[in-house]
DNA sequence: TTGAAAGCGGTACCAT
DNA sequence: ATGGTACCGCTTTCAA
């Protein structure tokens, strides 16, 4: 069943059934409701691929999303996909692992035709930013969580550097002034986390000792075998901040095995902070919001409304078990 | 930069770029390499859409996801676009909380011209047979975790049932006779799960009783209230079963601020039952394993190959603390 | 091995 | 308000 077929039926021009396809006022009411009523008797529905062949749009979003992201993003993605699709988009899903080609992705999402592209959960590094430029001059691509200064890339964030150095000087206030940061790998979300931390000592008139900066796998075997090295190496902290929730709760779990106690934050404040016993302090970076807004504001700009390139939303710290102010 | 540019710049027909992109060998190898070197240097790609419309076919599966589910399925989801991409298939991501139609949904995704579905993470009551079955008519259609039998829908699910039944005979042999289920609603799989759970009783001879199948919200708060109430009204119970690891944690977690020690077991095995103190055991349906299977499966469906309709897959169970053979 | 041309199912401009 | 028609970019016969 198609446009020729409904014409046909309703003794009208291809034209017409097109036009009320496409909500124009002027058909006469009459004949759009004949129309509408052959359609829906029919169960009509336009193909996409011929309507996107004439007007150039195929009313698809590429998302770019990171599989090895903390499940907790997994809400998040949902989340994406209903606010595009209250918008009339519909979302193209590609995955990349750690170990694949980023940049390839990026480029084969662009070919695919979408209007634009969301990049979340990521783990993005400068080397990213070139495949970024290469995609956005064929869609505007929306990223979450990074900021990254290139034409026609918009970024939306959570100020994760300001609540880390926050968090630092609620440490220092409990005397708290061997804190051990736990992050996995050179990303530019885990470098702003970085900065922050180091920003909090520098606030308090200290600075950060590189040593107690540490990179770990994102598992929990990891940084249990991690903690017990740092302790046999005499390492002393008397705090432990990890940029993901599970980087936290290992160094907890490390923690409680030896009997020992300190304040433990996590990032990303996900399900499992609630979850575990203890139950784990968090920094909300509020991923939802942070989401939502990327899809709106990628929507608008599809609209060809004018966009912020970069969009700031504050984060704080969800207080439970394992450190409160 | 469209095939007429190529064919221009190669002086050919676009016939001949055609056979070209579609890997035909009835093409001199120079004339091909000419073309592949054009195409190369402009950076080409066939526009997808134009593509569709002359084949009818657009490449790509609509995975219609359950919204709601455990957070363990997010791994699920990347495995599955992973699967198909490998195909050489692209994922439309449709996602469906449990306030919104799923019928609707269904039909949706039908119309939207992808060449199959899969429908993951439900969630499925027989009403939604009908939309399946009206889906299953444009395109073929998988389940995944549920058995449905529907032309055109095929489906791969693993044997819960079962594996309930042998953990409720498990738990006879520890002399437990009153094991309290805990469920979150009226779905297919769960409708399974309590059937083994009812067969397992009948195997050993008893009788399961309704007052100890409960159906709860799927929040640990929710589970929590619940615990509490069943042992205000004196229902008694000496193990509990949960239908997803998240209502299985939550009475874990109210047994132990009651002081209450008894073998929990969840559903799933995801990567909460390992995180949280003492460890779940949990029936492990191996979601990746099915996920997997399910877009292979659905892979040769469209390429016309015979599938069979219903693909069992076996469960097991993952013994940790709160409860061993 | 190659080319010409008729679709595929819409959109949108120009007439009427 | 409606119809006619030239695209959009590719696939696929049919001829040569």
């Amino acid at each position: 069943m198609n446009i020729y077929d409904i014409a046909k039926q309703c003794e009208v021009s291809i034209a017409t059934v097109s036009r009320v396809l496409n909500g124009s006022d002027k058909v006469r009411p009459a004949t759009r409701d004949k129309i509408l009523a052959v359609m829906k008797e029919n169960n009509y529905s336009p193909s996409s691929m011929a309507r996107g062949l004439g007007t150039g749009y195929t009313r698809m979003v590429g998302v770019l999303w990171d599989s090895d992201t903390d499940s907790h993003f997994a809400p998040a993605i949902a989340l994406i996909e209903q606010t595009l699709r209250q918008q009339g988009m519909s979302t193209l899903l590609r995955t990349v692992s750690a170990t694949e080609d980023k940049q390839k992705a990026l480029s084969e999402l662009a070919q695919q035709g979408v209007d634009g592209i969301l990049v979340a959960g990521f783990g993005l590094t400068d080397e990213d930013e070139a495949a970024l430029y290469t995609a956005a001059s064929r869609a505007p691509v929306m990223v979450v969580g990074a900021n990254i200064n290139v034409p026609g890339v918009y970024c939306v964030q959570c100020d994760e550097r300001r609540a880390i150095a926050g968090l630092v000087a609620d440490l220092f206030l409990r005397q708290r002034r061997n804190i051990l940061l736990l992050h996995d790998g050179d990303t530019l979300s885990n470098r702003e986390k970085v900065e922050g931390y180091r920003e909090g000592y520098a606030a308090a008139g200290y600075t950060a000792e590189d040593s107690r900066i540490i990179q770990v796998e994102p598992r929990l075997d990891a940084v249990n075998t991690c903690i017990k090295q740092l302790l046999m190496q005499r390492v002393s902290f008397d705090a432990v901040i990890g940029t993901t929730d599970m980087l936290a709760l290992g160094a907890q779990k490390a923690l409680q095995r030896t009997g020992l106690s300190m304040p433990v934050i996590g990032c990303n404040n996900s399900p499992l902070a609630q979850c575990v016993t203890p139950e784990l302090s968090s920094i909300d970076n509020h991923a939802e919001t942070l989401c939502v807004t990327a899809a709106e504001l990628l929507c608008r700009c599809l609209q060809g409304e004018e966009v912020s390139p970069y969009t700031v939303i504050p984060a704080d710290l969800a207080e439970r078990d394992t450190f409160r102010r």
